[in-house]
DNA sequence: CCACCTTGTGCAACTAGTTGCATAAGGCGT
DNA sequence: ACGCCTTATGCAACTAGTTGCACAAGGTGG
């Protein structure tokens, strides 16, 4: 039940169209809430229709017009619950792990060439942090907000830094595994 | 896709009727694949259907009896390709630090108290980790899949470190951050 | 001047996961 | 022998996210 919430957030930093907030979920805000433009068109009906958020009194609103929306009080009002308010994490699924786990017992026929993959993958996306982190918050910025919006950088930094370390130490695993097979020493001879 | 093969590699561990599973769920496999009861059962069903695994002959297959079952070679064929094909990691969804975010413009009020729990539920999920490294795999272990096995409790073990010392790090900002509020200059005073 | 491309909005159908409940068998106490 | 608890399996309805496509407006080039 976030989607909604990431709009709104959005939403309060910069009143936008649905087309804009597409292209700023696939740059800042999507980097940890991802979401399609066919979501966000949806949740903003049904946000409008809650009274959430209204369109902006733009031109005429026929079709292929750019409507912008911006949020309400009650909008405002129902962010700020929802973020002091308690939640749980929702469980892990991660399918790489996954995998791994499943070549611990059918061979990693495969596997090594996909690990490189999201290795280079997040080397990207570490550096693309990094460069957002030099270029948005120099050593001066530091308001309450700016502390904020850093910490949830750092989180990203880190993550992708993580994940570089354990994909490198996995693929020099790799490097010394007795070759792909069964990886297993009861396993039936294949074919 | 993923639960399908999460349920093969399981079964091929070790042939279970659907309740055992979703007890192993509820620990080694679910730690990175979570999975319901009823995700199970529906699953263990399609895969019967589409030969992929068999229930094992018991007794009577009647309600309430336990029904287990075992990999066929066309299931284990099929999790071997599975595993070594190329994959796109999904989009990051984090709901805490999408709150965090929202906090910048809202304001923090009571994020602070969620925050003090993650962390308390992650240092418990790492010390629960770290019992496992030390009772499954000791110094001596080291077989190929006792390598690959290690690898994906590592990575457990690295992202619970990960998301204890950020939220160290967060909560020590927290600190000295000019209280709850709008934590922001240009807001409207509240109320 | 019209075929085609880009921009912007949106519906419909599908897939995956969640929640709540139903049902059956067998043991256990009184 | 009856109610009740635990174990085990499962259906149905719902929520969230994905995929594929449709359609309108406006610009662009032959």
């Amino acid at each position: 039940m976030s989607l909604p919430h990431a709009i709104l957030t959005a939403l309060l930093e910069k009143p936008s169209s649905g087309l804009e907030l597409t292209r700023r979920f696939d740059k800042s805000i999507g980097y940890f809430w991802s979401a399609t433009h066919q979501q966000i068109y949806r949740e903003l009906g049904k946000l409008e229709a809650e009274g959430l958020i209204r369109a902006l009194p733009a031109e005429q609103p026929a079709r292929g017009q750019k409507k912008a929306y911006e949020v309400l009080p009650p909008g405002r009002a129902e962010l700020a619950r929802w973020t002091g308010a308690a939640q749980d994490p929702k469980p892990v699924r991660d399918a790489l792990l996954l995998r791994l786990r499943a070549a611990a017992v059918v061979g990693t026929a495969g596997l090594e060439a996909d690990l490189r993959r999201h290795l280079e993958l997040h080397e990207r996306q570490l550096a693309e942090y990094r460069e957002i982190e030099r270029r948005d918050f120099p050593p001066g910025k530091n308001g309450p907000q700016d502390r904020l919006r850093h910490l949830v950088l750092r989180a990203g930094i880190d993550l992708e830094t993580f994940w570089t370390q354990w994909l490198g130490h996995a693929l020099s695993e790799f490097a010394h595994l007795p070759d792909a097979g069964e990886a297993e020493p009861s396993g039936e001879p294949r074919a």
